[in-house]
DNA sequence: CTGAAAGCGCTTACAG
DNA sequence: CTGAAAGCGCTTACAG
């Protein structure tokens, strides 16, 4: 008798436990074995418990992607942003996990590093694991009719934070305009009336926003905006630090900023110490996203909160909402943000 | 002649086109497509190019999951990790999403909260989406055979971080106690006699091995440890803000702390502040790990660089290289971590 | 170099 | 309530 075989073929022992494997051990077909893991009502209690006990004595794992692909049901989302190293996104990430972890999916994780080129190819590979769904941050100079393309025609997408003109996907932005009006607000009130908006690329859809709500603000308020008060700079910290000089090369000077987003910020006022102002004493500033450094920075930065962890859980149900009624109309979010008052905003003309 | 099944039914139009589809639009057989996906030579040149011009023509989409299930090799990894909100989780998983895309894999993401409970759960989850390998940085208090049961014992598993003990896998972790005695080390340099160890779990390995390499430090300069400068706190800023006061319970006090890590250093200066004593002036701080916000805190921190990012990349590395040679015995790594010098480490005895 | 057939591990009607 | 059969989209020997 060889018996070898089966105790020596590596391939032998290491072959996985399956369906059939349980039912032929307890003596039923694998449909009802089948009905058993989708907790079918139909099944016998006594039949229930036995297929259970066998599943634990064989160590039986259930093949998410065979049972996929023969229903046609993915239990996967697709979650594609720009860099887990900032940490919005990481939050918003964490987020999203979070919800579909609750909801039984599994997150496809893909990172564009901010290039629309690598966004296609990531979108490309993730496609081919066919999620039931993407939220998608897209990349700066996303082109919607090539993200389209990769995606395909029968997964639905959920486009979070930047917008992705004329795709017909859903959208959940934060709403960028009252942000920045709030911060405007804000110094008004404290008295500033020379008040720059600074940092961020204007063709980015949020830094026209966030450029809008501050310039509604101050036309409220009966203020013209001046040219030289708007600067421009890639959203990081070192260039808002390098071009902190621009908001004082032309009189009248502005005795506060509402920059662009925490980072441009943080670096403006690092540029501010370096030629010998103080901010939060000598000049105002006002950042976007409420990121953990605001509160700890020195002064601590008066911002924006958009809790990105809920972003996060929120962006996962919108998308789950869509796996049943793809034809309907697409939804767009604007979730409100809060302004968080810290010793960055000071009045003006405080010594 | 009704056409109106192939027009009007959803369920038709949105079929998903597949490689059947692709043969029979140009006329091979699906091995023949099969083998032009997987850019096999043995494929005819003008055969190539009739397949290739037709996936394009039909916008044909790769079904992995397929794939995997018949050639039996699964091309996802599973990540497992605490928490993408700390930083240097969220760089490490940077760094392995980055290095598992390159190499054709995706990321399978988990996060446990540092709850042992939860990554049960979330590894259970995980294997039945068949990954490749799994990339673990276990929860606190987690138990290998538990861990084992869940992952099966056909999987690979690269523990990262933490240690899991005598679970026969490969492991990747930092250097905490050359770290420890390297950060002493410049504090007795300086000058420093009285160096309290600040913060962590004494039982978990990390701050184990760190407590290990102050106290070979001190030993070696031949200096013995005073047990009230070996204070505890959960690794978190607000607990070591509160327990600050514990370092000057009892004389002789310390002019110095090597802190657990940067969370812990970042709250005891904030702890020192509120007790009248500046730190990098009049008590020196050390770190571990090097968070962005060491570098921006008031006074900057001097702590250890572990490059995060970097070990997500070798993680990724280290579970491919696993795949194809799952009998070999397990591989440790213990990765150097370097000293950055910041204003945080004074000299003792400046005003 | 290409094709016909079997099969990966599951679910889904359909009988009984 | 349970079982026999077909099939999801692919790959893998095996012929030719």
């Amino acid at each position: 008798m060889d018996r070898s075989k089966f105790v020596n073929d590596p391939a032998a022992r290491r072959r996985k436990i399956t369906l059939a494997d349980v039912a032929a051990g307890c003596g039923v077909s694998r449909a009802t074995v089948s009905l058993v893991l989708r907790r079918s009502p139909l099944v016998n209690a006594a039949t229930r418990a036995r297929v259970e006990a066998e599943f634990q004595r064989l160590g039986y794992v259930y093949n998410r992607s065979a049972a996929s692909l023969r229903s046609r049901r993915s239990s996967s989302v697709a979650l594609v942003i720009n860099d887990l190293s900032n940490p919005f996104f990481a939050e918003f990430a964490a987020g999203v996990d979070e919800a579909l972890a609750a909801a039984g999916y599994v997150t496809l994780l893909g990172s564009t590093g901010e290039s629309a080129e690598r966004q296609q190819a990531v979108l490309a590979s993730l496609m081919e694991h066919d999620p039931a769904g993407v939220i998608l941050s897209p990349a700066e100079g996303s082109d919607a009719r090539r993200v389209c393309q990769a995606v395909g025609a029968h997964t639905p997408v959920l486009v979070f934070n930047r917008e992705l003109a004329a795709s017909g996907w859903d959208h959940l932005g934060l709403d960028n305009r009252d942000g920045a009006r709030q911060a405007t607000e804000h110094l008004l009130a404290l008295g500033h009336t020379r008040i720059a908006f600074f940092g961020g690329h204007a063709g980015s859809s949020s830094c026209r926003q966030r450029r809008e709500g501050y310039a509604a603000a101050l036309a409220a308020a009966g203020l013209a905006v001046q040219p030289q008060w708007l600067v421009e700079t890639a959203p990081t910290r070192l260039e808002a630090a390098g071009q902190a000089g621009a908001l004082f090369a032309r009189d009248p000077a502005p005795t506060a900023a509402v920059c662009y987003n925490d980072a441009v910020a943080l670096g403006l006022m690092l540029g501010l110490l370096a030629r010998g102002r103080r901010p939060g004493v000598d000049f105002a500033v006002t950042g976007f996203d409420d990121i953990p450094e605001a509160a700890l920075s020195v002064p601590p930065l008066t911002t924006l909160a958009a809790d990105p962890r809920a972003r996060g859980r929120q962006a996962a149900a919108l998308v789950l909402a869509r796996l049943g009624q793809r034809e309907a109309i697409a939804v767009q979010t604007i979730v409100p943000v809060q302004l968080r008052v810290r010793a960055s905003s000071c009045a003006p003309g405080r010594p």
